[in-house]
DNA sequence: ATGGTCGGTGTCCGA
């Protein structure tokens, strides 16, 4: 039987529960993971997603902001809270399946809107934030691993990955400070980068269009902004990747879509 | 070059 993994920022999903089941019943989903439930434990719809399948869940929220949740139709161990840059906020999620695979899904801080970690705070935590990714992973690196990333990490790594690398050089998500740093978190642990495993880096492929575009489908202004990595021990079991994007335009949708990755 | 829209919360902040 092979294995459905799927990352989404839903952007509340108290809001987009009704856009979880349109998601379930035109794809088929093992273990989907969340970024930005803005939810707090009392306030999580564990009874609503548990009706959809999911019996299986580890959320970890706070209110208004952020949130990571992995929910899964098969049992695993949850993995312990992880703390980074010295703050409460929800930013990771682990999951540990019963074959040893770890499923690590990441919320990076989108880091605000000028790109200079001396002006802004919030480009600074990020900047942090990716060291911080970095280390942990180089500390646990072992070529046994199997390990699954997911998430929202909130920077588009390759030129193809964003509408116009010219134009995006000096915004946050694509400058190069973010991007080496990116590199130096994928290559602490040697991931693969799955999505472009099966698009060409010279082709486009965006998971993230601005909710402020007229019309997002037409302009098609979108960013990578989503991923999936997975270590070598994992590579020749990697089937394939779907972006949804028609959820984009879906009713009342996150601006962020989904991605499935199959591994047998 | 500018401003555009969401969601959660509370009379704005973060994306």
């Amino acid at each position: 039987m092979p294995l459905r993994v799927a990352t989404w920022n839903v952007n509340s999903v108290r809001l987009r529960l009704p856009l979880v089941q349109k998601l379930i019943g035109e794809a088929k989903i093992d273990i989907l993971c969340l970024q930005e439930t803005k939810a707090q434990q009392t306030d999580f719809p564990f009874d609503g997603l548990k009706a959809l399948g999911f019996e299986h869940i580890h959320a970890q929220g706070q209110k208004s902001y952020n949130g990571t949740a992995i929910l899964s139709r098969i049992p695993f161990t949850p993995g312990d809270q992880t703390r980074w840059c010295d703050k409460d906020d929800c930013r990771h999620t682990i999951a540990v399946l019963g074959d040893g695979t770890e499923i690590h899904n990441f919320y990076v801080p989108a880091g605000g809107d000028i790109p200079d970690p001396a002006l802004n705070v919030k480009f600074a935590h990020k900047l942090r934030f990716l060291d911080e990714m970095r280390d942990w992973f180089a500390a646990r690196s072992n070529p046994n691993n199997k390990m699954i990333v997911v998430g929202d990490l909130n920077i588009a790594p390759l030129e193809e990955d964003v509408w116009s690398h010219k134009a995006l050089l000096k915004v946050v998500s694509h400058t190069p400070i973010e991007v080496e740093k990116f590199g130096e978190v994928q290559r602490s642990h040697r991931f693969i980068d799955a999505m472009r495993k099966f698009v060409p880096p010279t082709d486009k492929l965006y998971t993230w269009w601005s909710y402020r575009a007229a019309d997002w489908d037409a302009a098609d202004k979108g960013r990578r902004l989503d991923h999936v990595w997975v270590t070598g021990a994992l590579e020749d079991r990697l089937k394939g990747m779907e972006v949804l994007r028609a959820a984009r335009g879906w009713a009342q949708p996150s601006d962020h879509v989904p991605v499935v990755v199959t591994l047998k």
